[in-house]
DNA sequence: TATTGTTATACTCTATAACTATA
DNA sequence: TATAGTTATAGAGTATAACAATA
């Protein structure tokens, strides 16, 4: 397994640098499948979010997704001015806004829908549906026991 | 699988979306383990091309690791000043600099090596030494398939 | 004429703090 | 007094182009 001039073991014998490099590429491919719809990673993680609970304040969105709320004005703002969302008062605080999704972000999610499914057919294309049964499986568990949050990406941040 | 009232199915039924979750995970892991050590991962991946091919040049390395020659300039600049590695006189090029690790690098391998073994220790803690084989041999034949160089990480550049 | 290493420049991103209006 | 959203500022990081020495 090592290499006996250095004593290092090869990069690619390694589960965790395969992860990294295999979690590097499916981002870099889905941000490339996004770029068509005209929309970035982040966008999209709030877009999925309001789709699941629409009107959350900003402050929700960035506590749920893991951003500064500094950096959620100005993805706000940018989604704003793209029609997929609209800030309206909140019927609960007056110092926040619901940001609320818009008749053209919902005709969008099948498309982002579609663009996560794409990607993970293309990069599980060698397995059998068995192979991908169990590798879905063993990710979920690895990402329980790491601590991570369901459906939210650490590289947001 | 997919949500009723969106028809967007959970992003954590997703190989791909585990797979970056998973990935940066990884890496902030693997960034955070090397901080005591005064290194960091593109540091490291320098290091690590050193071991396996000594004195090799700046275009070299650039171009193994997929990162600009001018962003090398100041990675080296870094680990020379950290006595990590020597600009050396290049036998063929007088253009070139010969990149070359110092025996305090070379103490340092091991090191970097044992963060490695023991992030993926933790990583894949839950499952069995069989579940753990058949994981690193999926991801392998994803990661070839994709197209990934061997030991390259795209998160890099 | 092309290439290696370097530097300068502008551009983007990020982090921090501070401000306003409400609570 | 604390919080939601916003803005300003500075720092880090990145990309592009240009330069000197050498091929």
């Amino acid at each position: 397994m090592a290499d006996e001039s250095t004593g290092v073991s090869a990069l690619d014998q390694r589960i965790g640098f395969l992860l990294s490099q295999l979690g590097a590429h499916v981002a870099d491919g889905f941000k490339n499948r996004l770029a068509p719809l005209g929309i970035q990673p982040r966008a999209t993680a709030v877009l999925l979010s309001l789709a699941a609970a629409d009107g959350q304040s900003q402050r929700e969105l960035s506590e749920r997704l893991g951003l500064h709320r500094n950096v959620m004005v100005s993805l706000i703002d940018a989604l704003e001015s793209e029609g997929l969302v609209e800030r309206r008062t909140h019927p609960e605080d007056r110092r926040a806004f619901a940001v609320s999704l818009t008749d053209k972000a919902r005709g969008l999610l099948p498309d982002l829908d579609r663009v996560g499914r794409e990607l993970e057919d293309d990069v599980t294309a060698p397995l059998s549906a068995e192979e991908r049964a169990a590798l879905l499986r063993a990710l979920q568990r690895l990402s329980a026991a790491a601590g991570l949050i369901p459906g939210v990406h650490p590289g947001l941040a």
